[in-house]
DNA sequence: TCGTTCCGATCTGCATGCAGTGTTGAACGC
DNA sequence: GCGTTCAACACTGCATGCAGATCGGAACGA
């Protein structure tokens, strides 16, 4: 679902980390689902040690929580937290706008244009599963364009949280508007206005975010 | 340093944890310092798991590194790096700042205010261990008065990674500068003006992180 | 029917075994 | 003296052993 980030894995800890993460991102494991190490460990065909290595990384990730004797779990994000970390995000991606705009480049804009134009579409014909893919793959190039690699790192792992949030709190943010928004926050990339920019992407994840506290 | 924020440590490998993330934080184990599993296991007297246990975990948090077959080092955090975190830094400082402002309780007020008297006489008196005490003091009240878990956790991390970098580069900003700048943070805060509280914290940050700029 | 007790299965968390790999430093040739 | 070779050592990464804790469910009694 996101970008590896990683070194190429010859660990076979590493392998199961990322194969876990992505099964819990793409919400095979949902929220509250068992991680049992010696289960997992016989369906790899590895033994226990990588599997128990790949879940600490995952709880330190705050994407599965681990009560002590108990076994871990994927994490259950309750909308509060979730309210919090579109909190986060909102500053980060405003962050990252500012960045981009400052960093800007012809290939930044050819992508995301490329992106908007075919968003556009997929919102008119109201398809809900392209227009989510879209709307990650817009902030990721932007957040890529900051080359900040600290701020990409924390909003990867706030987009993991919220997309494991979601498994239990669905929410259609509106399609045509959120397409409104990213062609607001582009013109203000390309216009060279970074605090405009910051300020386009912080609206836009600000309005979700109300959305979120309004859906109690 | 930081406060704990985990769970009761019973186990092992969570005291471990701790632990080495202390040492590494106190400068006690700098930048480029291996960690070797079998010595740390013998020094502890405990076998290798949780070790291998913690180590991980500080893997993941990126307070160290780990190479193939080569074992794990404290992260020798770059000056690029360093300024990453702090544009990183800057907009979570205001993201706090403002939920601050907007929860704001009297116990806050009387906090910062006590704060911000000590620090005036530490800054005058040219003591400058007690005044990155104070600064961190200050910084943190105002974070766990935000009562944001996913923010302060980030603030956290943010702020363990800095300390790690400053071992490398050491870099005093101006003690009694920095007092005015609490200061007026504190007035926004208490005035209850959320956007000139996040705007205060931000430029007080932005200040840190243009000298970082400068001293290269 | 419903609650309690107890036992077995399973899992967690730590300890330890072991093969493969990287490192170091002494012996050697030039 | 200086670079090369190679062998012993040390460590990493995965596998496995094991004691204690937890969970589930059958047997039992009210």
């Amino acid at each position: 679902m996101t970008a590896p980030l990683q070194t190429d894995p010859q660990r076979v800890g590493e392998v199961l980390y990322l194969a876990l993460r992505d099964r819990i991102l793409s919400g095979e494991l949902k929220p509250g689902a068992k991680l049992s190490v010696p289960a997992l460990a016989e369906e790899f065909g590895v033994s226990r040690s990588p599997v128990r290595d790949a879940v600490i990384r995952l709880v330190q990730e705050d994407l599965v929580t681990e009560t002590m004797n108990r076994g871990a779990e994927v994490a259950r994000i309750t909308r509060e937290e979730l309210v919090s970390l579109y909190e986060a995000r909102e500053v980060l991606e405003g962050a990252v706008a500012r960045l981009a705009t400052e960093k800007y480049q012809a290939s930044l804009r050819r992508t995301l244009l490329a992106l908007l134009t075919e968003h556009r579409e997929v919102a008119a014909q109201q398809d809900f599963g392209r227009h989510i893919e879209l709307d990650a793959a817009f902030h990721r190039a932007i957040r890529q364009a900051a080359q900040s690699p600290v701020l990409a790192r924390m909003l990867d792992g706030v987009q993991g949280r919220v997309l494991v949030a979601m498994r239990s709190t669905s929410l259609t943010g509106g399609m045509v508007q959120a397409v409104h928004e990213h062609q607001a926050i582009f013109e203000a990339i390309g216009s060279g206005d970074a605090d405009a920019a910051e300020e386009a992407a912080r609206a836009h994840i600000r309005r979700l975010k109300e959305l979120l506290r309004a859906a109690d």
